[in-house]
DNA sequence: TTGAAAGCGCTACCAG
DNA sequence: CTGGTAGCGCTTTCAA
């Protein structure tokens, strides 16, 4: 089924089949009424690839992200989806799973599909990527990886912000032995809250005992995380963790080894997604604005006639402290 | 950047360059080493809508869902994606947000797009899709809602017998004042929850009292429905939930008015997500085999040669029940 | 083993 | 306002 025999059918030329279908308007009501018709009658459905390669644009908006099932980044992406479809475009998006050889097929596939935008809310880059995607000249939006380049836009969190607020806090309830929990110590923006945490720890006076600990992202990871820490003899009075999806986990550990949080063991995530909420108890944790950055991607990606392209820019975001139930002062001995 | 510059670069045609990208193996391999060097040097991507429109074929696979905030829509993407890219495959994921309209473009997208085969999972359904759908001849799998045809496999669960089995436990433990909160009531999937729900509840002897409240899919809708449902002085033993995700919510919005779960309120999820086992207490549910579904609805689009396309098929789930900590005897008056 | 050329289905330009 | 037609970038015969 294609654009000819529509333009049979309705007894006109492709031509007029094209426009009546993308530019109704300057079409003879009374022709666009026949091409509507012959349309649905032959159940007609446009090659949208031949569409794109004909008209040489899409208006489709790539998201590549490590996990999608952290909520983190399906907050984002679900504001940029929303922002691109009242644009009237269409994004897909690309799951890595933390895999590098992951992203690089990610991102050659689209290439490949010529997308109009591309974001890359990922925690592992290649920098030979950052070169690949400079040469498509491809707006492209980074977030917490990459290089700021003509056609690149980079989100950066001020993560060491974040934690060292978390420390403080916790520092003056008392705490005095802390323990990082984290997933992916060598990918960039993990490890940058982790050494954000040892060095603010390293600071507090009186000294703080801590120790870091690392699993996969997830509920999984932090449970298994806190047994390894717990089987170690460290008896931390709070747990910081790298982010509210694997906090979870953790509380949840803790809770089967019958320590109570807050009283026996404070435990702070980060992100504030919605979860941190509804976790029980509620997470003390670190906001981090996933619509606002999903927003500034998408304007990063299609500026609109009043925002104009503003290429080469790096954006930093400082983060909000949130504080919910999960902690509170330190044990006494 | 394209085929003829690559051609040029390395001093062979344009089919030479498309067979030593597709089929390396019938290329002398001196010739397919100047191949590949000039496709690196020239940082070439092939056009993927060029390639897919002078094929003919695709090699994505399509999937629809409701609401991929939800995990057990992503369990059985992530499952499907799996298989997909074992097969070399890719998988592009729509949402609807339980939105018909959103359905309808969906699929026309999806159509649009000509992908190899469809896998629809949401709650929602037009039954004008299923002959779009079925003169489209793309191999579609439906999960809950839609038709068997001769390109249309069906994916069933006997929600009926999962809830019969909630509702008999939790009447054996005493329970004589039950709720049930979902989502979605005039929707087919959900709505027979609810429905069988009743009918169960009806057959009970002693006799039950009972009562339904609907909100948005998600933890906010639960703690709404839970709120709404209180504030009416109802005051269920037993609180019955569409779906584990929003059986968080209802169990937060319990807490909040200072019951206790199990002791004063029994709650009961469904789906069997991973957050059920993390969240406090763990819920009782019924387990959907969402990595099944998955592989099944891969299966049936792109059926291996060892696995035969059987057309028009109706394949039915039966769930298994979970007892976990959140439900318990009935609270004695 | 390689090259030439005919489409794939559509858009967009140029005439009329 | 409508029709004719030249590509878009690639795959795939058919020949050599």
């Amino acid at each position: 089924m294609n654009l000819a025999e529509v333009a049979k059918r309705a007894g006109v030329s492709m031509a007029t089949v094209s426009r009546a279908l993308n530019n109704p308007s300057i079409v003879k009501s009374h022709t666009r009424a026949r091409v509507i018709k012959a349309v649905a009658e032959l159940k007609y459905h446009p090659n949208l690839h031949a569409r794109t390669l004909a008209g040489g644009r899409s208006r489709t908006i790539g998201m590549i992200v490590s996990n999608m099932e952290n909520p983190f980044f399906l907050d984002i992406f679900r504001q940029l989806e929303a922002d691109a479809l009242a644009a009237n475009f269409e994004v897909i998006v690309a799951n890595t799973d933390y895999q590098p050889a992951r992203l690089v097929s990610s991102i050659r596939l689209m290439i490949g599909r010529r997308v109009a935008g591309l974001a890359v809310v990922v925690s592992e880059m290649d920098p030979y990527l950052i070169d690949e995607l400079t040469d498509s000249s491809i707006p492209v939006v980074f977030h917490d990886v990459g290089t700021a380049r003509e056609n690149i836009t980079n989100i950066r969190v001020n993560y060491r912000n974040g934690i060292e607020k978390i420390v403080r806090y916790l520092h003056s309830l008392g705490h005095e032995r802390m323990a990082f929990v984290g997933h992916h110590a060598s990918l960039g923006p993990t490890s940058e809250r982790q050494t954000s945490f040892s060095r603010a720890v390293v600071q507090c006076s009186p000294p703080v005992e801590f120790r870091s600990v690392t699993h996969a992202d997830g509920f999984e990871g932090g449970r298994l995380a806190t047994r390894e820490l717990l089987a170690t003899g460290f008896e931390p009075t709070a747990i910081v963790c790298v982010n509210d999806f694997m906090a979870v986990g953790v509380l949840r550990e803790l809770r089967e080894h019958g320590l109570r949080i807050p009283q026996d063991v404070a435990v702070t995530g980060f992100d504030n997604i919605k979860l941190s909420e509804f976790s029980s108890p509620p997470l003390t944790t670190v906001h981090i604005p996933r619509q606002q950055i999903g927003h500034i991607a998408f304007e990063c990606l299609v500026p609109g006639r009043n925002s104009p392209r503003i290429p080469g820019r790096e954006i930093v975001i400082d983060p909000e402290f949130v504080v919910r139930e999960s902690t509170g002062p330190a044990k006494k001995k």
